[in-house]
DNA sequence: CTTGGAAGTATTTTT
DNA sequence: TACTTCCAAG
């Protein structure tokens, strides 16, 4: 176990802290992770501390399961058995199925995911005969959620105004209903984890005594509840390693606050802070610019971060005519570079603000036959089909899940509208029962007291669903979970009825097939963990590996490094976002978004923008994104900075030119056919082509090295021969 | 009850 | 533009 002479010496003082809080306050590429888990290791190593008296918690499962994998790297799978690691999420889902006894559902809660809590809310302010265009459903929920990360309970729920008032009703009532279902959303798992740590000193005392030592990743994203948390899983020992680095904090909407990164100090007097200042991922110019950004920011302790890794090239600004040749521009240069090897493809990425902004920058890859990873955006759980397929799963495991109930009881359509679903909830809530019990006893047709409050054309589809349904979970005990799947396709006819001869319906048809996949590898678990692990686990972690460019928004990058990063949308509006612009937090949010995204990259970095953007249907002007000016500009090479092109381009001209034609020239043509040219590297060729497109001119070469290559003028630094 | 088309509306980031 | 919701006809 020699791994600690490789660290650097504020590296090895964290790694090797006494006993008591420690506060490491890590710089982008500062090896923070190479911190937790050579801590981690040094204690099981070291200090004798047994795997399972520690607890580290990470934000996801990726960083989880990385962190895993590097502590066993290092001391060994046996070493490591019992460690509690994972997510906040999951551990705590871990801590409540084991404390379910003192809980308002039972043990076998599902786990309801931000499309199910839409799906409740929706039924609350229904329920409540409200108006969903005066409340709606959206901005209730990100309020309910918001309140819960704050540890604030329907009861307590703040009022100023009427409308806190019917929002702490639907709150209530979204809270009932939850319990009903015997559900616990995402923000409950922490809630109610938090809660149970309050009340009951003995549980708190039981966890507390049990983790000696408490390790936390990316502390700067916890949220009021999941600090609170913390601090009782640490009040007995007091021994909590925390590593975070407030300029990376870019969860705010999620409830996580910075300050807690200050609070920290105050809450455990005498931590020990480290700074970890050196940096083993970028060139300084890259680092230099990243300065020049986070230095604008208020409310930080300011770090001076340095590397030994050389200045390198500088950073390349490149401004399009509109966001299709923003697109062409990211994928003509990676194949540059690919091509010219100065790169993989798997080490370039292009970072964008919203996933929606993936669509242009996939159609420009699909057109240049260029394969690409695209990280997140259509979430795969997030499909309707799986959806379904998964809410089917979940009746079976827990009947009283009427959100699943809803979603699935005419899916494929049995003749079981809104009027009869009606009818059914209105039923159950006389009987005191909940929906799934009502259909379960259905199954016995005319002998159930039920029967009658239904039309003969809606009793009996619901009597066979019932029935179904008990029969399934009949087999609960001895099916294995994709042979219930299975079952469940089979009896339901879903696949037929998602086959509808469309390319779109094949498409789904693979989703299940994909979802099969999974279910597979749960043949020897059980139905709840299968499910347990789909609501926990995003496909933000689900890794396909290959060898090309990756496609992802900058919060998705966080915690990723490759060799040439791509930031493009870098307007105005886009970059700091339009909807920060009168919140001066937010504003400070956006900022270090783009802090965060520059230190991703280790050799170059491109920012990209377009002067015109396809808004809703037609393209508009777009002005620089403010933060661009705060770099200087003996850092950035390329293009002109600030020269927005103001005259020419008319209204008329915009809106007869929609983007798909590609932009008036703007340079003249240097290259024609038939020319001799010298290229640095790849030295004599012959021009076979050249055009001016996006405000570059593009040109083909035959090369004698290489054979044929397609340049950009400005990037390839040729030079005419003859 | 279902289906299809029209009209309206909303656009961040995710465990 | 893309998605959802509303409405009328089958």
């Amino acid at each position: 176990m020699d791994f600690l002479n490789k660290l650097n010496p504020a590296q090895k003082r964290a790694v090797t802290a006494g006993d008591g809080p420690v506060l490491v306050l890590a710089g982008p590429g500062s090896g923070k992770t190479r911190v937790l888990t050579q801590r981690i290791a040094y204690l099981i190593g070291y200090q004798g501390v047994r795997p399972y008296q520690m607890l580290a918690v990470t934000f996801t499962n990726k960083a989880a399961r990385e962190m895993e994998q590097r502590v066993q790297n290092l001391l060994g799978e046996e070493m490591t058995r019992g460690l509690f690691l994972g997510t906040f999420h999951a551990i705590c889902a871990r801590i409540l199925r084991r404390e379910a006894e003192k809980l308002p559902v039972s043990g076998e809660f599902v786990i309801f995911d931000a499309d199910d809590q839409q799906s409740v809310v929706k039924n609350a302010i229904k329920e409540l005969n409200l108006n969903d265009k005066l409340y709606r459903p959206v901005a209730i929920h990100a309020a309910i959620s918001r309140a819960k990360n704050e540890l604030i309970l329907p009861d307590e729920f703040p009022v100023v105004t009427y409308r806190d008032e019917t929002v702490k009703r639907i709150y209530k009532r979204y809270q009932e209903m939850l319990q009903l279902s015997n559900g616990v959303d995402f923000d409950d798992l922490l809630l109610l984890t938090a809660s149970l740590l309050a009340e009951h000193a003995d549980v708190r005392e039981k966890y507390a005594q049990r983790f000696r030592h408490v390790l936390v990743d990316e502390f700067q994203d916890t949220n009021m509840a999941q600090y609170t948390l913390l601090k009782y899983l640490a009040s007995a020992h007091r021994n909590i390693f925390c590593v975070g680095d407030e300029d990376q904090s870019v969860y705010r909407w999620r409830g996580a606050d910075y300050r807690n990164v200050q609070r920290f100090e105050q809450d455990f007097p005498g931590a020990q802070v480290v700074l970890l200042e050196q940096n083993y991922r970028s060139r300084q110019t890259i680092l230099d610019a990243a300065m020049s950004v986070i230095n604008r920011a208020t409310h930080r302790r300011k770090k001076s971060l340095f590397t030994e890794r050389g200045s390198g090239e500088k950073v390349t600004f490149y401004q399009a005519a509109d966001d299709y040749g923003e697109a062409s521009f990211v994928v003509d240069t990676i194949a540059q570079l690919v091509a010219s090897k100065q790169f993989e493809p798997g080490e370039c990425a292009v970072m964008y603000r919203t996933n929606s902004m993936s669509r242009l920058l996939e159609e420009a890859f699909l057109q240049a036959r260029l394969p690409y990873r695209l990280v997140g955006a259509q979430r795969f759980y997030g499909r309707r089909e799986i959806k379904d397929v998964i809410a089917y799963l979940r009746l079976v495991q827990n009947p009283e899940d009427e959100i699943s109930l809803g979603r699935v009881i005419n899916v494929p359509p049995r003749g079981l509208g809104e009027k009869t679903v009606q009818t059914l909830m209105l039923t159950a809530r006389t009987a005191h029962n909940s929906a799934g019990q009502v259909l379960l006893d259905l199954a016995r047709g005319s002998n159930s007291p039920f029967w009658q409050q239904f039309p003969a054309r809606a009793a009996l589809p619901l009597a066979d669903f019932g029935a179904k349904l008990a029969a399934w979970r009949g087999l609960l005990e001895t099916y294995t979970v994709p042979e219930l799947f299975d079952r469940i396709v089979a009896d339901t006819g879903y696949l037929a009825h998602l086959d509808d001869g469309t390319e779109e319906g094949k498409e789904r048809l693979e989703n299940v097939e994909e979802l099969h996949r999974l279910a597979d590898e749960y043949r020897t678990r059980t139905l709840a963990e299968f499910l347990e692990n789909v609501a926990l686990v995003s496909d933000q972690d689900t890794l396909s590996e290959g060898n090309v460019p990756t496609l992802l928004t900058m919060h998705a990058a966080k915690g990723l490094e490759f060799g040439a990063v791509f930031i493009v949308g870098l307007d105005d509006g886009i970059l700091p976002h339009s909807r920060s612009f009168d919140e001066p937090e937010e504003m400070e949010e956006e900022r270090r978004l783009f802090y965060v995204g520059i230190t991703r990259a280790k050799e170059r970095l491109f920012l990209v923008r377009a002067m015109r953007r396809g808004g809703r249907g037609y393209a508009e002007e777009t002005d620089e994104s403010r933060f661009l000016a705060d770099i200087p500009a003996e850092l950035i090479s390329g293009k002109q900075r600030g020269s927005k092109r103001r005259s020419s381009s008319s209204a008329y001209e915009t809106w007869k030119l929609p983007s798909p034609g590609r932009p008036a020239p703007l340079l003249e043509q240097k290259f024609r056919a038939g020319m001799r040219v010298r290229h640095p590297l790849w030295n004599e060729g012959i021009v076979l082509d050249s055009r001016i497109q996006d405000g570059d001119e593009i040109v083909d070469v035959a090369f004698v090295s290489v054979g044929i290559k397609r340049l950009s003028a400005s990037l390839a630094n040729l030079t005419l021969l003859g």
